[in-house]
DNA sequence: TTGTACGCGTTATCAT
DNA sequence: ATGATAACGCGTACAA
């Protein structure tokens, strides 16, 4: 059973490949009716060019990648969606991979780098922790976003070969602290997570700093690491880890989780403990995801601008591509949202 | 800047390329001190093999495929870890791709099986919907997961050429209605998309049945379908939909709608309309996502068994590409789970 | 056990 | 405007 190829088409239509493969690829040099006769007997015959081949042999390409790390997070959807859009809009193909948890996204980068013929990469979750030397073999203009702003002592390697698109996590997580902290709140839960990933240690640290600078203790014994066995950022660790806490009977007034979801999780803990948001804890949680405007009560947060951080992250790797702008290092403004989920202590 | 490739690796090891090859793919005529020696500097140099190059020559490859259409509908995001699990187990490697809202999945994957080795293709979401001519030109085996139970129209046909796996939409539809016929509820307004899709429709008769079973009259008015323009199974949608059903003062006793999505959505607007869930209103939803368990009320849904779908649907596809079996028609039991957001009228 | 040579389906180059 | 032909990087008969 054999595939039918570009040859078959060029045989039945007596003409060579090479016409065929213009008139598929819009050449300029084609006349239009034999471009017209190959369309129609390509049509009738269900003929598919093999992409493989097609990459092989191809110099050009407009295609980008984006490679999302924990394709769960409901934060994803969004910016995937809007990333779609923009790619579309600019005539540039996207290949789209899930990076599994144990994978590393650089190798996978490496890997489809050299299958398709990349002009750049997003990368979308994940951390910098990577060697240089392996981050240099990536050949094509790639972009960081939403993954935390790299700390200090690799910026200047990173202004040359990598651009960094954020919201500035220990800013933004100091401020919801500094809100909960103002409503009255002392014994503010952190539920966050343990590893060394730059979202959960950044977020951490700005919850720190802002006890810190009003001369408050940290209340260490608040700080609740989420179960690393199971995803960092899903409802049921949330859930698992605020009830843990609430069992352990030590008095909390608010619980702050680093993400949405953790949140809501707590929030089903905290109303199973027969409690209530935010009259005996208040709740608040950290991206604005959209299931945080239908939760009852509705969720306090910080609103990253995934739209605009989407929309950056596209038009800056295309402006690096087309050599029209340098890798830049950009952060952007997130937005404290108050809803129903907080209160005075 | 040449790309470095499996002769440079030869040429470095002074061996032939088929030696170096063999290294790559584990093959067993080879001295392992060579193959030791080539894998060494593979490492060395960072050698990547170009996966385009050998799709185009391989003929083995154990890789599947799996095509989702709606990859933001939370319901397949469990799907498709379970997915992926098991198709590791099997030892074989996955591709997993999103197919927008106007590509055409089977075109989709006709280009897919000629750019890679597939053995076999997952449908997700989706429709039934499309020519037996196009639909012959597969040549893999495949099989739809959770888009419905075909109408019996194409049963004959489809018997030989594809399995479908799902649960029996209609009937739990009915199930979920007859619930809330029995909590005394006669005003039950359904949340549905209009749009010939199976699931929508399948589940819109499920909730008719129901009512003409018991010689009741369904009562047309309160039948709201979705937003065409945006996402149809969203938050949001729901909450659009719901809210204008309110607005327009018609006698409501509970809502059903036809995805948890949706009825997460008409739960916010239940609530924004200052009526308690379930006492003033009921909403019960249908999938079983893990956010249905999360919400507060917590919602009453139709489960679907994800988790044996799942597996059910990946270890056919491998038998079926074993030949060790014959495609199948397979439907699953769903669960009415009742929890909070519904009462008696 | 290893190396040589051919071909996978396509695009790019160079004639015509 | 069109056709012949040489790559692209790899796997695999086949020969050694």
């Amino acid at each position: 059973m054999a595939e039918i190829t570009i040859k078959d088409i060029a045989k039945q239509c007596g003409v060579g490949i090479s016409t065929v493969s213009r008139a598929l690829n819009n050449h300029p040099d084609i006349n239009p009716e034999t471009r017209k006769r190959i369309l129609e007997v390509i049509e009738e015959t269900g003929f598919i060019p093999n992409n493989s081949a097609r990459n092989l042999k191809r110099t050009d390409a407009r295609c980008i990648a984006v490679l999302v790390k924990g394709i769960t997070n409901p934060f994803f959807s969004n910016m995937i969606r809007i990333i779609e859009e923009e790619t579309q809009r600019n005539k540039y193909a996207l290949v789209l991979r899930h990076v599994e948890a144990q994978e590393d996204e650089i190798d996978v980068a490496l890997e489809l780098e050299k299958e398709k013929r990349l002009r750049g990469i997003v990368f979308l979750g994940g951390t910098f922790d990577h060697s240089e030397e392996k981050i240099n073999k990536l050949k094509v203009p790639f972009i960081f976003s939403t993954v935390g702003i790299p700390s200090t002592e690799c910026i200047d390697v990173s202004k040359i070969i990598f651009s960094n698109i954020a919201v500035d996590d220990r800013l933004e997580s100091k401020r919801m602290t500094d809100y909960l902290l103002d409503l009255g709140h002392r014994k503010i839960a952190l539920i966050t997570e343990r590893s060394e990933l730059p979202i959960g240690r950044l977020r951490t640290e700005g919850y720190r700093k802002a006890y810190d600078e009003r001369g408050l203790s940290v209340p260490e014994e608040l700080i609740c690491y989420v179960q690393e066995d199971i995803d960092h950022y899903s409802m049921e660790n949330g859930y698992l880890t605020a009830k843990k806490l609430l069992a352990s009977g030590r008095e909390v007034t608010a619980i702050y989780a680093v993400s949405d979801s953790l949140a809501i999780g707590a929030c089903r803990a905290v109303l199973e403990a027969g409690k209530r948001i935010p009259e005996d804890i208040s709740v608040a949680g950290y991206d604005g995801i959209e299931m945080g405007e239908y939760y009852n009560p509705k969720l306090t947060t910080i609103k990253q601008p995934v739209e605009e951080i989407a929309k950056k992250t596209i038009r800056l790797l295309l402006d690096v591509i087309a050599e029209r702008r340098e890798h830049q290092q950009i952060v952007f403004p997130a937005q404290l949202i108050e809803r129903e989920s907080t209160g005075p202590c």
